[in-house]
DNA sequence: AGCCATGTTGTATGATCGTTCAACAAGATT
DNA sequence: AATCTTGTTGAACGATCATACAACATGGCT
């Protein structure tokens, strides 16, 4: 007979490891209820955590929160900084319309989020944070398009449409799957984008 | 001395007038507070009425929360249907982006619904019956415009496209009213239309 | 003036919410 | 193996949630 195992009562995980899951438990929660089912308890039930932990680690759901929203960037944002140089516009909008990024799981959480960011002063605080990067990266390669090294104030204006007309397609994936489909995003997004870049 | 006036406790209105005096406040609650701020309490303060009433006159916040998703279509279903006859393209894009439609209450009404009909079935049934007309609108005014009678697959795609851009558009008036306005926003859908449309 | 149908009130109820915190245990350190 | 740091647990708390319902009041009716 061997020792009888001590079955340890739970994991000991360092903090950002252990943040990381919370977060990535409120993503799942967002994804799947919205926002009126992003609740303590339905966290830590999703993240197999104790009540507690969301306290200690973020000190309340709204640091959680936020958390939440910066992570749910973090694909758009590897999707724009891939590679070392910066990319071709053409290549930016393959990747913006990829699969990965129109997934209905991420895209429900974007819509969760959205209504919270229009009322909530410190979300959309991080919202306008992480939006500039965005835009000035789609609008640093509407400008090389066009050949010119710095951006003109059209090459603003435009990447302000593209990302409208994109978080438009991702609304209606979510809403309104059956009138949306990946063929019909690009055909929309070529429509916007040649006519302005071909006429140059 | 005139009889003392029996200063009435409150006042007794027909079902359809209440009914929509609670529509009025949930919209107000949600434009204020998006969706996490509707709750009956809420409701009841901005509408002056008592607790009973939404179960009373809707079965409950659920009954509310689709009459109130029904009446946030209602000055888009009103814009694309003024007058007797269809409105040319142009006149329909005009009132859409018109300053009664992009009211920044009215916005984020939407901001705070759109999160819902994402997981919400009762609410997504209600979203598909609108939506439908919507697109159905667009579509046709396209296909006016192209000199067709009836519609095209094209000009479904178009109209899917058109709507997505608006939706973006709306949803960058809510979040990010730093980087979007009345212009930008014309030049944008001018630049998605009238590729397709010039090149006929 | 009295009656009646029904719109309205507000309390009671149980569920669920977010937060707090004292007790506990895991795992590194020695 | 004993100690200590600190991540973790889960019960307790008051606040707030949606709903139900019995009592009440209003305005029309006769």
């Amino acid at each position: 007979m061997t020792a009888p195992k001590p079955a340890a009562k739970y994991k000991r995980l360092a903090p950002e490891a252990r943040a990381a899951e919370l977060v990535e438990a409120g993503l799942r929660v967002l994804a799947k209820g919205g926002i009126t089912t992003f609740t303590i308890d339905n966290i830590c039930k999703a993240s197999g955590a104790s009540r507690g932990l969301i306290g200690h680690h973020f000190g309340g759901k709204d640091g959680l929160l936020a958390a939440c929203y910066a992570a749910a960037y973090a694909p758009l944002m590897q999707a724009i900084a891939k590679g070392a140089e910066p990319m071709p516009l053409a290549a930016l909008i393959d990747e913006l319309l990829s699969e990965r990024q129109l997934r209905p799981e991420g895209l429900n959480i974007w819509l969760a989020l959205w209504g919270e960011i229009a009322v909530n002063p410190a979300l959309r605080a991080e919202h306008l944070r992480q939006y500039r990067i965005y835009h000035a990266t789609l609008a640093a390669a509407i400008a090389r398009q066009f050949g010119r090294a710095g951006q003109d104030a059209s090459d603003e204006t435009l990447a302000t449409a593209l990302i409208a007309l994109l978080d438009g397609i991702w609304l209606e994936f979510s809403i309104a799957p059956e009138e949306m489909s990946r063929a019909k995003a690009r055909a929309a997004v070529e429509a916007l984008v040649q006519g302005p870049l071909s006429g140059a």
